[in-house]
DNA sequence: ATCAACATACATACTTGTCGGTATGTTGAT
DNA sequence: ATCAACATACCGACAAGTATGTATGTTGAT
C-alpha cells in the first residue's frame, strides 16, 4: 500500500479532467489560433466527451478565459516572474533568462503563446484583452523592478527609466520571436538573443572610479527621448 | 465631353470591383483575422455578390494571397521600401520613418497587417507565410541596404552588421506595435518611437577627429554578440 | 454596319459541412 | 439516495463554396 492510491487514475477525478482539458485546449489554441480551434480537436485530444469538457468550462471563451489565466500565467510565472527574483545582478539575471529561453524548432514554430492571443484576441474581445494586459504588464513590472534594484545597488545605469527599458526589452523579445516564428528559423531567433543580450549589458552601470561617486555626466546612450 | 466618359462608373469594370473587393477584405481581415473574416461581411461592405466574388477570387485562402501580395506589399513599400530611398542621411530618413508611422487610435488598435497576419497563418499555412516572409525579408534588407550605404559615406558607424542592426529595428517596430495594440494605448508606441529613435541614433558614426582618420578602437555599444 | 457567336462579368439560390452548444441519460462517489 | 461528474445523441446556425441563370461586352464574318 506504498504507492497503490495515488498510482490508479481513478475513474472520477474532476481536478485532473480539468487541468487536462485546459492542456490540450491550450496546446490545440497555440496552434490554430483561438479562433481556428476547435473543441472536437480538444476532445479527441483528452479522451474527453463533451459533455464533461461543457461541465468544466461553461463555453469556448470561458475556456478561453481560463488558458490566459492559468496556463499563461504559469508560463509567465515561471519564465520571468519567478527567476526575476534570483539573487544575483540583475542584468546577469536578465541574461539568463532571455539564453534559457527554448530554441526547439518546435517552440519557435508557434512563437509566444501570449504574444499570439493577444494579436488575434484583443481588438476582438475585451474579456481577453484585460487578461492578456495584465500579464504583459506584470511582465514588464517585474523586469522594471529588477532593474530599480540594480540601480539602488549600484550595477545598473542610473539615467535610464526602469518602466521604459523593461517594456523596451518585452518589445524585443516579442519582436524578435515574430520575426523568428515567421521565418521559422532558429537562427533569426539566436542573432536576436545576442542582440538583445548585448544591450542588456549596455545597461550596466559603468565601471566605478575608486574615487569619486559620480564617475561623469549624463552619457545618454540607453536613456533616450528628444 | 470634356469629363463625362472617364466619369460614369460602367456597369461592368471588373478591374475596379476587383480592387474594391480586395480593399474591402483586407478591412475585413485586419480586423477580424483570416480565420475569423467572414465572406458575407466582405460582400455586404461592398455590395458585391458572392458569383462575382469567386469569379475574380477561387477561393477565400487565394483572396487572402491576394491581399499579401497586393494590400499589404504595397503598404511595405509605400511605408518604407519607398521612403528608404529617398536622399539625405540614412538614419535621419530612418528616424523619420519611424516617427511618420500612424499614432491613429484606430491603428494603433488593430495593429500591424503584416504581422497580424504573420502571426495568426503562418504557423498554419506556407503559403502565407512564404509570402510574409517575402515582405518581411524586402523590408529587412531595404534598411540593411540603407544602412550600408551610410557606413559607406561614413554616417553610420562601421562597427555594426547591417543585416543584423536592420533586424534589430524591425524587430523592435513589431514589438512595440505589438505592445501598444494590446495595450490600446498610443502612449505606449509613443515612449516606442522615442525609445527606437534614440537607439537611431546610437547608429550614427561618431564625430571624426579633423585629423586622423580613425578615431578610436571599437567601442562596442551598438554591435554585441559575444 | 450588323448581327450571330462567344466569352466575360456578374446575380441568385442552394448545398454541404462544420462547429459550438444543449438536452437528456447514466454512472460513480459519499 | 442524492448529487456531482460525466457520456451520448442531437440541434440550429452559419459560412464556404457551387450550380446555374443572366446580362453585358467583344469579335469576326458577311
Amino acid at each position: 500500500m506504498l504507492i497503490a492510491h495515488a498510482k490508479t487514475p481513478k475513474l472520477r477525478d474532476p481536478e485532473r479532467t480539468r487541468k487536462r482539458l485546459l492542456q490540450a485546449a491550450f496546446r490545440e489554441v497555440h496552434r490554430s489560433g483561438f479562433q481556428g480551434a476547435g473543441i472536437d480537436t480538444i476532445l479527441a485530444a483528452t479522451n474527453v466527451t463533451k459533455g464533461a469538457l461543457y461541465y468544466h468550462f461553461g463555453s469556448k471563451e470561458v475556456l478561453g478565459y481560463a488558458i490566459v489565466d492559468e496556463v499563461i500565467a504559469k508560463i509567465v510565472h515561471d519564465g520571468w516572474l519567478s527567476p526575476l527574483l534570483a539573487s544575483g545582478q540583475p542584468i546577469d539575471i536578465l541574461i539568463g533568462i532571455v539564453r534559457r529561453i527554448s530554441v526547439r524548432p518546435e517552440d519557435i514554430r508557434t512563437g509566444c503563446p501570449l504574444l499570439n492571443l493577444a494579436t488575434e484576441m484583443s481588438p476582438v474581445d475585451e474579456q481577453f484583452r484585460k487578461r492578456l494586459e495584465k500579464l504583459f504588464l506584470a511582465w514588464q513590472e517585474g523586469v522594471a523592478a529588477l532593474l530599480r534594484r540594480g540601480q539602488s545597488e549600484g550595477t545598473v545605469r542610473r539615467d535610464l527609466n526602469p518602466e521604459e527599458s523593461a517594456s523596451f526589452l518585452v518589445a524585443m523579445v516579442e519582436g524578435y520571436a515574430s520575426l523568428a516564428k515567421n521565418a521559422q528559423d532558429a537562427k533569426v531567433w539566436e542573432v536576436g538573443i545576442r542582440n538583445i543580450v548585448g544591450w542588456l549589458r549596455s545597461l550596466r552601470a559603468p565601471r566605478q572610479s575608486p574615487k569619486g561617486r559620480r564617475p561623469a555626466a549624463k552619457r545618454r546612450v540607453v536613456q533616450l527621448g528628444r
